[in-house]
DNA sequence: CAGAAGATGGGCT
DNA sequence: GCCCATCTTCTGG
């Protein structure tokens, strides 16, 4: 599909990845979802972002790249997944915080060793896809394993605080958490499924 | 049952 | 030492 809607604004381009269908073929299996929430990172003035004030470093050096770009970081041990927007000078992008299971749940439920809490967070999501920081840091979407397609419209998407991140200032307060109405497949809050989970049609 | 608390953990500076 | 998390256990209603 057409990824250039990841060129412009990071925030416009963090509530269109909401629905949008991710497809992984790791190690001869084949696993998908749809995006149920994102949380938008800013770079230069994100006092939350790894690249605030522009900071490079061996770790982060993937959001120094052009949009369309995987950046796969290590956070205790659990892989998180974003997917790089703006371009080489704008170190921006969006977080992967969860997905509702599409394809390959039996898979997912062999990774993760449980038939529960499949995707419903960041470290949780990339290891029910297969996604690991050593092998995909720095592919690039729908040129490699990872692919991005067009998915589901989300009926209502509700903006929040960003989680993890208390120590970060006024960065705190920023509403650039994103998830779809009445979608229960999101991290931290419980919430009660809606009609076809949040999606239109 | 929900929410809080504690342990765990890897890659970087 | 710092950090965009998860799981298990403990607590209280």
């Amino acid at each position: 599909m057409d990824l250039t809607f990841l060129k412009d604004d990071t925030l416009l381009a963090a509530k269109n990845l909401l629905g949008k269908k991710i497809t992984t073929e790791i190690d001869g299996k084949l696993t998908s979802g749809y995006i149920t929430e994102v949380e938008a990172y800013l770079g230069e003035q994100d006092k939350a972002a790894h690249a605030y004030q522009l900071r490079r470093t061996k770790k982060n050096e993937m959001m120094y790249r052009e949009y369309g770009g995987v950046y796969v970081y290590t956070m205790h041990g659990h892989h998180c997944m974003n997917f790089i927007t703006r371009d080489a000078t704008m170190p921006e992008g969006v977080l992967i915080r969860a997905i509702e299971p599409e394809e390959g749940i039996d898979t997912m439920i062999e990774r993760r060793g449980r038939a529960v809490n499949l995707t419903d967070g960041p470290g949780k999501l990339t290891q029910s896809l297969g996604v690991k920081r050593d092998l995909h840091n720095g592919t690039r979407l729908n040129e490699g394993p990872i692919q991005l397609s067009e998915g589901r419209m989300p009926v209502q998407i509700i903006e929040s605080k960003r989680i993890g991140i208390d120590n970060k200032e006024e960065a705190v307060e920023y509403l650039y958490r994103f998830t779809v109405k009445g979608n229960p497949y999101v991290s931290k809050d419980r919430v009660k499924p809606e009609e076809k989970n949040g999606w239109k049609a």
